[in-house]
DNA sequence: CATGAATGAGACTTCATTCAT
DNA sequence: TATGAATGAAGTCTCATTCAT
């Protein structure tokens, strides 16, 4: 999936790795820090987590984190640029490569429900924390989210041009039920177990479902 | 459709007092509290929302409050209770009557959106609200939700065995995408323009592509 | 002892005498509030204790309370008033009547220890809470408690003047020890068994060193 | 008297930066806090004091206190901690050295109001404040209390065996009286003038009453 | 007289943010 | 840059007191 830059995650890995200059943990502190913002906000939520809870997790001060970011809430904005942007990037670069809009739509499910694979946190703030800032969600998010939205209404409407969809449903409700079903079930996988390969799955079945539904369906019409 | 019922349950908790003046200031204070609560919580969510603002709102002191509810948290488990309970209940009470699986499926989509069609506020909390307290969503929200996403998975399961659905999805995925797309549509209703109707229709196109998405497929699978 | 009229309390007693007017507790409700607040301000102190428990062990309303006190303050002052100043008064009044000063003071001591033999949450409100209202302490108490003190000196005095007692300590030192000796006593009394009867043999034990120590020592002063 | 012991003890806890400039704000926040509050607790008792009453008296923001101390009732028990217990290591370690029982009890008496003597207002503190909070007393006080106590009558129960004091008396009751009295002594001494070297003086008159009060006493018993 | 629901002032405590080192 | 002690604004909740019934 080509999605390799999504790590650089776990940190952990940094810790012996950067040993050059000895006394200083050598700059990649803005992103220890958001990492840590996704460990901690996922456990307790965002109004329940102080900002000291993300400075010991990152292992720096509280003074330093304002060194990178300029409020609690700006944190939570960072994570959301960092981590999603890059989703919606994928979906407007690479996507329209993809031949039909069937495979788009597929192309989306996949895109996803795979980039939350295995980062059960991440998962759990996009799916649960970011509602927490009712003014992050408001001013900020709803934006973003609308064009993400948007973008998926497009790939269903190209589809009922051509024919491959069936043209009796709106295009942005089933963009919403696209994006609510591929919600829920982070949701729920992100709350309970967070089997690993459980999305996959998922992704797979849920085509299966969203694909046949949109069908045009000659039997039921046509035979009128 | 089926709103009468959603009257002042509860109420007679508060005393037996009431009902000495018909009018305003009549003991109703609890409902009057709760109705209050989502319009303030729905406004600025839960954390921004001080108590004194719900007071304000209800009318009533700020120490009348806690004659009603222990704490702040409870007054939002007690919203979840009054409002969404019911909802349950309707699921698990009288559904069951209705003959096929398709038409009990179809009746969880119509509930749950009818219920909230025409009460834009109390879907934003359902939607966002209750996930701002993430004590209140792990300890007690998600017991229920589950015990939700159980009965549609059983109906779902009832169809299979009887030939209506497709045998070849999880009960389970699809209950949390039935669900995911019904709270997704319900969440862009709420944050955006909440046009009257609208839920309806979609609840109606939302079944065409479920429905339809579950069937059997024997040009599918039998043509191989 | 003759301070019979130190009863009327238990006031369990009077709950079922009355039985004149079947609907109304015919009035002692003054009383009945103020054995109330002995025993909660006994237990958990003036400040931990709110107004409605106090009313809550009375048996009456919350504004009841107010009917008869002005404040949760006059509680305690009319407490004080109610029972100590029939100390005061014995002191003054039938104290005098004994013949020598050997016999006063020994009286002193049978008095306060004896008062409160029996009244061990009593006890603990003179001993303990009397001092948790700084107000009620520096406004009201202390006057009062001054003219016991003084009650006493003067008794100490007159045996220095009749030559019962050694001339060679101050009246007051000897009152504030005196006194300070009771209220120790009591205190431990009070904080721990309160065994029945402990607190009269004390007065006897007290009475003993306490005599002798201010017995004029010809054999340590005139030996010389 | 070893009044340089009463320092600053415990303040290396707060951190090891203490001590740069040797003027104010220098790290003794701690200390200033608690000498802070000796001084409002004394003039307002502890219920009426505010904690912003005892930042402001320090000099400090409200919520530096809670830097230090963990609620406004620990403020109290470290104010007892820091204090008392060295009274009581005194006495359970110095007091020994003296040859008889009788310049040990001496030594009690000079000890605690030595002690108090010039600190009018800790004086105050501990023989009116400690008792206002009853949580405090019952859990905490009480055991120091009676350790003192029997520390006390230790010394009176040796001085028996010894025959330097009369057998006939409870050497817990002494123990009692005597904690007793030298309580009421400071008590009366703190809530009036609290005039200088009264306490000294108190200590030798109340050592001549009681030593000469616990002596064995052959004349009356012996004459029968 | 009695009630107890309602009031609302005020306290304790938390925690995002700052700034001297 | 980094630190973390200090700040102080602000919120939740308690509880003495009132007053309509």
């Amino acid at each position: 999936m080509s999605e390799a830059s999504f790590s650089g995650r776990k940190t952990a890995k940094s810790r012996r790795t950067q040993r050059s200059a000895p006394g200083r943990r050598t700059g990649d502190k803005r992103a220890r820090i958001l990492d840590a913002a996704v460990r901690v906000f996922a456990k307790s939520g965002f109004y329940a987590t102080r900002v000291s809870d993300v400075a010991k997790a990152a292992g720096v001060a509280d003074g330093t984190i304002y060194l990178y970011f300029t409020s609690k809430e700006h944190l939570l904005v960072s994570l959301f640029e960092d981590r999603v942007e890059r989703l919606l990037a994928y979906i407007q670069g690479e996507l329209p490569k993809r031949p039909s809009a069937k495979e788009r739509l597929q192309g989306v499910l996949e895109m996803q429900l795979g980039l939350l694979e295995g980062e059960r946190e991440l998962a759990e703030v996009l799916t649960v924390i970011l509602r927490q800032s009712t003014k992050l969600m408001k001013e900020y998010a709803v934006p973003r989210f609308l064009a993400y939205l948007d973008a998926i209404a497009k790939i269903v409407e190209a589809g009922q041009a051509s024919g491959e969809f069936r043209p009796d449903v709106s295009p942005h409700l089933v963009a919403r039920a696209v994006f609510g079903a591929l919600d829920g079930i982070t949701l729920t996988w992100a709350l309970g177990r967070a089997e690993p390969g459980a999305l996959a799955r998922a992704s797979t079945q849920l085509g299966l479902i969203l694909l046949s539904g949109l069908e045009p369906r000659p039997s039921l019409q046509g035979a009128t």
